[in-house]
DNA sequence: GGCAGGATGTGTACTGAATACACTATACGT
DNA sequence: ACGTATAGTGTATTCAGTACACATCCTGCC
């Protein structure tokens, strides 16, 4: 993002974007065993909210919303799945006059960033500690919460989480391959803690085993991860999709 | 919607909708062991698409296309439910041009319903024979086509009939009950036959029966259904769910 | 009035996926 | 070397979905 700057910001905006619509990511990461989710402070305002941006007229939904997580995270190459777009009447931004009133800039109180406007919502699963969390105009601050412990959200933020969640902890399998969630080589322990954190749930060892090698989703490589202070395991990787279509 | 006013038709779009928003319908209809789907030819064009229209700014995404299927259709009360939500940054409305200029109203090349266009689809199951299809400002022509035998759709509608039906599909059960596709009370095999024309296979008559009854969907009634040339069948109602929380 | 035909009603067996569960093996720390 | 914590592995059960055959009842024809 470009630096705050009174007069252009909101000109560009409209010249740049298309109104009333935006996307918003519900960044889930792991750490530690507690299922993270990355919100943004309003500047000035104290009220928390999901990471958003809106859609240039030159881009797809598809492209924006990554390129608001690279903004926000510089991470890129993520899977955003898109779950459920939030229409409703009564959605508008109070929070955006704020946070743009804190860098200098007054906004038109008809202009429609204050007004209603639709989000789409994307969900993503990411590697917490490769995430590289920078502040924008937007945001003052951003930082990851725990999921069981964190501030209220703005509008039906709340609502979003909820549904991106059951949304991610469905398709999980689907999320997690190919991602950066692990090093290129893991443990079938490894993996199934974070599927763990992310399910919510603790599962039985034998029976994850045997779903992941059935579903093919990860093949054993000749190699044992050494050095921890137990018994080796084996390592595995993401296997290779063959091509199923449809 | 009024009669097409060359002057004031898009000065009252802009003021009334969201610009750059679409909702469409992918309206589906079992007749005669087929299923349809509901289709406009943009005026003047010979292009068809899916019926859809603008999301007013005081009306939520719901309501708007509850609005468009009101008026496009006479049906109220049917259950529309969002699907995906499509954003690719070559979405643009040629057609719309076109229809606009068969009533005499001409566009400036620059207004947005011209260009890049979000569209949030829903879809529906209706009752063929309760539908009145009515022709629009939109539409000069509106009818149900035969699925697997309906002419090639304008930008991506195409995709989204496809995603529709895998939609419909999945949430059968949900999107039947308590609609007016059936009578208020029906009989076992015509509830399957239904199923069997949204599905496009066959079902089994008493896995199907055993799985009515034991998701609680319908319950029978004391009544046979009598007139008919064959053996009677029982009749049945949707049941009154029992509130289930999430 | 009897009989053939077609549609309706019903229960059991099989298969596959998910679940529950216990013991052996290895490295580290003492 | 011995205890402990973690990793590796197979079998039995349950549930959902699927496959399948025969008796019943009404209609229409003879």
């Amino acid at each position: 993002m470009k630096a705050p700057d009174p007069e252009t910001l909101l000109a560009e905006l409209d010249r740049e974007c298309l109104p009333h619509l935006s996307v918003n990511a519900v960044i889930f990461g792991a750490h530690d065993g507690a299922l993270k989710v990355l919100l943004m402070e309003s500047a000035g305002t104290g009220t928390w909210s999901l990471p958003g941006g809106y859609v240039r007229r030159t881009e797809s939904m598809d492209d924006a919303v990554s390129r608001v997580l690279f903004e926000m995270t510089a991470l890129s190459g993520t899977t955003l799945r898109q779950f459920h777009t939030f229409g409703g009447a009564a959605r508008g931004e109070a929070a955006v006059a704020s946070a743009l009133h804190a860098h200098g800039i007054d906004v038109p109180a008809d202009h429609w960033v204050l007004g209603r406007v639709v989000s789409v919502g994307y969900v993503a699963l990411v590697d917490v500690s490769q995430a590289r969390v920078a502040p924008s105009i937007w945001a003052n601050s951003l930082r990851w919460w725990d999921l069981t412990d964190r501030p209220s959200l703005i509008i039906d933020h709340d609502d979003m989480v909820q549904r991106a969640l059951k949304s991610a902890r469905s398709q999980i399998d689907d999320l997690l391959v190919e991602t950066n969630l692990l090093p290129p080589t893991f443990t079938m322990p490894e993996l199934q803690r974070l599927h763990e954190t992310i399910l919510g749930r603790s599962l039985d060892r034998r029976n994850f085993q045997k779903r992941m090698l059935e579903l093919g989703l990860v093949e054993r490589l000749p190699d044992l991860r050494q050095g921890v202070r137990r018994k080796p395991a084996f390592t595995y990787r993401w296997a290779r999709r063959d091509g199923g279509s449809a």
